[in-house]
DNA sequence: GAGTCTGACTGAAGCGCTTCAGAACATCTA
DNA sequence: TAGATGTTCTGAAGCGCTTCAGTCAGACTC
């Protein structure tokens, strides 16, 4: 079945009697024809099934393709299921949303980042990150083809711009909110590439980084253990060898709420309950929080507008503008059940 | 600030030496050169800051470009907060994740679909469309531009690969549930473009057209009401209207669990019980339909593997592939709490 | 009526890459 | 040693479009 060879601006060009100079500004620029000619030769491209000019042929010869590149430090599933990212991308998509751009999703291995090849063959004209590790590869090749970057929740990059929160405040609320009630034992729940106590080592996330620092600020040093990843099961698994140390933890502070949500599970698993045994803080304050069981008291971040202001700077540099000061957003306590008085 | 030039395959040719075509070849078909000379001709591209051959440009001499395109019947920020979607782009996203194939969302109007504008700028060579309107201009942009699409959950269109689950036997199966436990006066909330009572008028999507068309086999008429989305603010209001008929009905159909959610709620605003006063069931069965207060009963679907069949007829197409019969999934009564005998 | 504008259209040079049909040369084969 | 066979590399023709510098005819000015 080799059908005809698809019809070309040639093909109206020749059908209608003009230049193909003449069918290319019949569509991009209708000021330069008589309306009736540009009449003429849109019937005509209907009547041959000409559907309009090749994105990736105008995307050559323009030298931009109106499409916005997201890359992020998970398995591309996760924008769909941690709400704390699919929140951001909602806000991204509906900034992108009113100007006929794309979104380009770039699949990434679970060890941090899309592959470098892949971010290589995508097509985007500028690119946001969300909370890869310090070091992808995906982002060395993103500067390498001189796409103009918009990073959430990362170190600082030359000629980048970059939407974040005040990370060590929000965590350092988290803790000064359980070292007011009381307690002294804590546990510590972080994210970051592979599962285990984090004796010393630095995480890979500068997110992680800040809330551990911010942790300490408050609290100290308390024992450590990263999760490979920031879902329940995860949270869950990490929670209970938190709860396994003695003497046990009497508060466990999660570097997000899908951790803390884990946690909340691993508590009741060792038949004890929240807060009454343990008091749980989360990080992010996804709308589950509020109706968790119990309801989780935990940092709030402007997640949709993380992803708005991350959508604004990325049409910003596609305009040509500069990257700017950094957009800092504030975070803030939310006390809900999941935390008490140490009895 | 007028920086050099990016450098090109041209550059590097003749920093290095060697033609153009060899160049390419170093980067797309090592066998054809001498690994001496491919490893030369890449340093010289390192050292001069070439990072591989432009994307857009192999995209336009190859005709393909890796991606997968995703439209959606509703705004781009459903696809990350309405669960039942994102669960299925989570299916597709896991599939394409194994290709280099980025994932390219097309963002929409909120009257069905992307815009005609945007997917014919859209760089994708094949097209996934998942709950449009059944005469969405996005499809026939799609199919004007001869690219392969794969729908989900929508009416048949020659040569198109699809994906589907047997709505009208899960609606029947959620009605017959509810007529056994002796309800004989429902209320059906629906999902649509608009909102308002749906008096013989017929919903713009095909799904909905055969949930309401399997409630409507076991229960006979019905008052539906459409809501105009698929969520829990639109739920609640729609399932406000229901109960404030008389004599009220006794249970609600509900053609997406978010609407069910939403229902739960309204039942709660009147001070009623759920299931005692009235029976909610669900579609979808959503990870959070389990959850729920009280879990609802719901008509399972197989939604992750819904997006990952999807993702496999795309690939499939990609490469040349026919799009074979439709892909049929089963569907489930899961009995939960949300039903009870009628009292 | 010569000169100047203006509007409508076109020719041709790219955009950066792939690929195919060779050319050039070295290596086998009989 | 002539011919066959490989291997390695190149020239040039596209891929489908945009855009800039013109061309040309007609309208306007004085």
């Amino acid at each position: 079945m080799d059908r005809p060879r698809k019809p070309t601006l040639d093909t109206v060009a020749s059908a209608a009697g003009v230049s193909r100079a003449t069918v290319s500004n019949a569509y991009n620029r209708p000021d330069q024809l008589s309306a009736a000619l540009r009449e003429r030769i849109l019937e005509t491209a209907a009547s041959i099934g000409y559907a309009g000019p090749d994105p990736v042929a105008r995307s050559l010869a323009t030298r931009h393709s109106a499409a916005v590149g997201f890359m992020l430090g998970q398995p591309l599933s996760a924008a769909f299921s941690d709400p704390a990212v699919s929140i951001v991308l909602d806000g991204l998509a509906s900034t992108v949303d009113g100007h006929d751009h794309c979104l380009v999703l770039m699949p990434g291995g679970t060890d941090g980042g899309p592959r470098p090849s892949t971010v290589a063959r995508a097509q985007a004209d500028v690119v946001v990150a969300y909370s890869l590790p310090d070091d992808a590869p995906a982002l060395d090749v993103v500067r390498a083809r001189g796409l103009p970057l918009v990073v959430i929740d990362q170190p600082v990059l030359p000629d980048t711009a970059r939407v974040e929160v005040d990370d060590a405040g929000g965590a350092r609320m988290a803790a000064a909110h359980l070292w007011e009630l009381g307690h002294r034992r804590y546990g510590v729940l972080a994210f970051g590439l592979r599962a285990g106590f984090l004796n010393g080592r630095d995480g890979a996330f500068r997110v992680t980084r800040d809330r551990l620092a911010g942790y300490r600020d408050v609290v100290g040093t308390a024992p450590v253990w990263e999760c490979a990843g920031s879902n329940r099961a995860l949270g869950r698994a990490g929670a209970r060898e938190l709860l396994a140390l003695t003497p046990r933890p009497t508060a466990l502070l999660c570097a997000s709420d899908e951790l803390a949500f884990g946690a909340l599970q691993a508590v009741r698993d060792l038949g004890l309950r929240v807060p009454h045994d343990v008091s749980v803080v989360g990080f992010d304050d996804v709308p589950e929080a509020e109706h968790a069981e119990p309801p989780l008291t935990t940092v709030r971040q402007p997640l949709t507008e993380k992803g708005r202001r991350a959508g604004e700077l990325a049409l910003r540099l596609l305009d040509g503008g500069r990257p700017g000061e950094p957009t800092r957003l504030p975070v803030s306590l939310v006390e809900r059940a999941s935390t008490a008085l140490l009895t």
